[in-house]
DNA sequence: CGGACAGCATACCGACCGGTATGTGACTCA
DNA sequence: TGAGTCACATACCGGTCGGTATGCTGTCCG
């Protein structure tokens, strides 16, 4: 790994990134405990041997997508919250809008999000949950923050709204279809404007 | 079967019942494909020759589990949207807080509901999508009726309302815990009165 | 130039798993 | 009373799965 950067007569792209790239598409297609290791080898063009040399287990792949999903999630979201210039209700529906358009750009990992939780070991699974309550706990505080200017509803339960609003964003993984009638920006901004009065004082 | 209506000293209820109680209990908690034929007629106290004997296959135990889940929605559905002296906007919260509660009430079935159903035969999956889309559309058909009476915003996509809702329904089978903070009636009030906001004229 | 090691490929294993074929006792009915 | 059937139990099967042990080859370093 430490001699060429890259081997430039390399099939594509290299082994462990081809790797994690089938083996997502698989699991958001057929599901992680129908997807067998052979598939996913198969689909990269190698064998149980490079899979192995390069990730621990099976479930270390899905361990892998969560953990860039999570990453990129609690980037984006400190990025936005983080514009105090900005009026919290803007930065809500911003926040609100960016997680749908990057949930359906990235439609395959939020197909696995919401469905394989419980296919990670336990040790990862807490992992995962940590890492998912401090992103949520963050998109609460956008809400918290909204309520104490008074801008916001006092009546709602800041808790209720983030799992009001990101049941609403996992289930897209469900429904929505790329050659469907909706662009992703269209479905971004009804949900953002639901989420949005829901929540702010009439 | 045709001979004793119920037997008399059985361990508990009837055989076919429950394995179809022991399989949803398991199902919820360690998923579909993890859970074995074995270990169902182990929990239910008899042995596979019972199983099949009532049940053609394993996944017709889940089907008979989405069959019960979309036929009680779809009564409960259809009680409150046909209730025509009732303003529109109290049905839908009406409706809204009761497949809420409805949901928690069976948190198993819902669990299974929202993740299981790539693990259906492909007709079996065909059917149940063509239940689910039914109720939906009678759901849809509450949003449309207020935006044509002018109490809901005319702005917002009736279907967008419908998957942003039940997105938040079906995540309920991911967090909510029986012995948390919150009761369902709370969960039920809050999540429709986050609804009712979201749709009508401000 | 010769080990050492990374980067795979090959071959194989034991543990299930869903499903089936067959047996068997109790009960019904003619 | 015996033939038939329902309601299961028992035993078994072929196939698949995640994982591993081992072999091979090219490259880098000393």
């Amino acid at each position: 790994m430490a001699r060429s950067t890259t081997p430039p007569k390399a099939t594509a792209a290299a082994v462990p990134q081809r790797l994690l790239a089938e083996a997502t598409r698989l699991f958001a297609e057929r599901g992680y405990d129908r997807t067998s290791v052979q598939e996913i080898v198969e689909a990269a063009g190698v064998t149980k041997g490079a899979l192995y040399h390069y990730f621990g287990s099976k479930d270390d792949l899905l361990h892998e997508i969560y953990g860039r999903v999570l990453r990129l999630q609690m980037q984006r979201l400190e990025a936005i919250a983080g514009k105090e210039a900005t009026p919290v209700a803007e930065r809500l529906v911003e926040a609100a809008a960016d997680v749908v358009v990057t949930s359906i750009g990235n439609l395959d990992d939020t197909k696995i999000f919401f469905r394989s939780m419980h296919q990670l070991s336990p040790e990862k699974q807490k992992a995962v949950r940590a890492d998912r309550r401090r992103y949520h706990e963050k998109f609460r505080a956008l809400v918290e923050e909204g309520q104490r200017e008074g801008v916001f509803r006092q009546e709602v339960r800041p808790d209720l709204v983030v799992d009001f609003f990101f049941g609403a964003v996992h289930h897209l993984g469900t429904w929505y279809r790329e050659d469907g009638p909706l662009s992703a920006g269209q479905v971004a901004a009804d949900f953002a404007d639901m989420l949005l009065h829901s929540v702010r004082q009439p």
